[in-house]
DNA sequence: TAGTGGTCTAGACCACGAC
DNA sequence: TCGTGGTCTAGACCACTAC
């Protein structure tokens, strides 16, 4: 088995998970894990940055690392597909499709797609049969044609996309609460004027072509999100709308 | 002047600004720019790592780092203090102290400072004289005597507290959408149930000890929180609440 | 096949923390 | 003062991309 930074790094968290180090005790020094794992100071390094990433310790220049509270943290897949989430949560995911249209790109959807042409998706997503998401989709053109194709209903799109040789590489998010219009209440049977999260997607892939645009509404207290950060670290931000 | 990975980012972004290497371009390779600053390949190689942390380029093994949009990100201080916010936004921030409370903790105030009493703020914060958010925050006993003694009406707590050696060094947020109360319509001048952007946050010392507790309310299309992410790295989470 | 980014090594010096 | 993490160097090999 090869000793890399992900090996010593999974290790780490396999500790944490067994209580090897409590929340607010010190880990060792880098020398010691290094020496510990027979690799080099700079593997080890690499591998408590990426643990400090996912915000599991907390770093400070001439003292060991401190361990904070377990945290499970999910990819980028978890994080782009719901279906990949719902089942990391363990709660089946489901889906019905109320819309699926070949229409022109409205001038945001032509803005970031850079397309006159678009496919749009709307798209109910249920937990464990109960719904709580609505998803409106705008795809370019090549990649419409193929989630055209597919039964959106029983399988996931981003699955399949990526069967289909299709890459997600960087989305951004942007996150804002917004009223519940007639339409929403009815797809997520809940009152009118509730408040749900609205999150805005752009989904790039590799060359930074886009992949999908996306507005997502979740109900309100269904789902929340979490961000770490720390003063060397952060990728959140905060800006007018 | 030193040349680090610190600088060799910073000519990078300015590069990036002047429009030296617009977006879906790509960058020399890291032997070429290492050439070229006269560093080594690893200093460069953290400077490009602290450019796609901030969502500005884009990577993959075997092929040229490909530039994305820019971007502009802000600092740590910025995203926990709203006054250092609103001043890099160029809006001059405000506040007004609804109530300042010295009591017992609430079952969740004291799990997560820790203290079985709290100051307890609540304080109606202002982007150029509109009110745009709600601030809820309990602070441990050490740190509320210093909030207490503070004119939160026109001085920023935070900056306050940094310059009497409180060191803010992790914060955990999470962010939901609520309703707007009888009392946040009031503070906040909108209609009751108007949506909000509530963020919940949890920020700790160097050493793990929770320095603030806050439920913070955002008012409906005031504010908006934005994360990048890709394949490779990620800091956001979505989690049933 | 040649070039690129990803990973790793084995050193080195410095600024900062703990004592 | 001594140990720690932060930074940097100058190499090396590999997997992948572009051609």
């Amino acid at each position: 088995m090869a000793v890399g930074y992900k090996q010593v790094a999974a290790d780490l968290r396999a500790d944490f998970d067994a209580g090897s180090y409590p929340p607010g005790s010190r880990l060792p020094s880098e020398s010691e894990l290094a020496r510990a794992y027979g690799v080099a100071r700079g593997t080890v390094r690499q591998a408590l940055a990426t643990l400090a990433s996912e915000g599991l310790v907390s770093t400070r220049k001439g003292a060991r690392r401190l361990v904070l509270g377990q945290q499970r943290l999910q990819g980028f897949n978890e994080l782009r597909s719901f279906s990949e989430w719902a089942h990391a949560m363990g709660e089946p995911p489901g889906g019905r499709v109320v819309a699926l249209v070949r229409r022109e790109a409205t001038a945001a959807e032509a803005e970031r797609l850079n397309s006159d042409r678009v496919y749009h998706l709307t798209r109910v997503r249920l937990l464990s049969g109960r719904p709580v998401m609505i998803e409106r989709t705008a795809y370019p053109q090549h990649i419409g044609a193929l989630v055209a194709s597919m039964d959106a209903d029983h399988e996931s799109i981003t699955q399949r996309l990526q069967e289909l040789g299709v890459l997600f590489a960087n989305a951004a998010h942007t996150l804002s609460a917004v009223s519940a219009t007639a339409e929403d209440a009815r797809l997520l049977d809940i009152r009118p004027r509730a408040p749900l999260l609205r999150e805005l997607r752009l989904t790039t892939d590799p060359d930074g072509v886009a992949l999908e645009w996306s507005e997502d509404r979740y109900a309100g207290e269904a789902v929340a999100f979490t961000v770490h950060n720390s003063v060397h670290q952060n990728t959140l931000i905060r800006g007018l709308s």
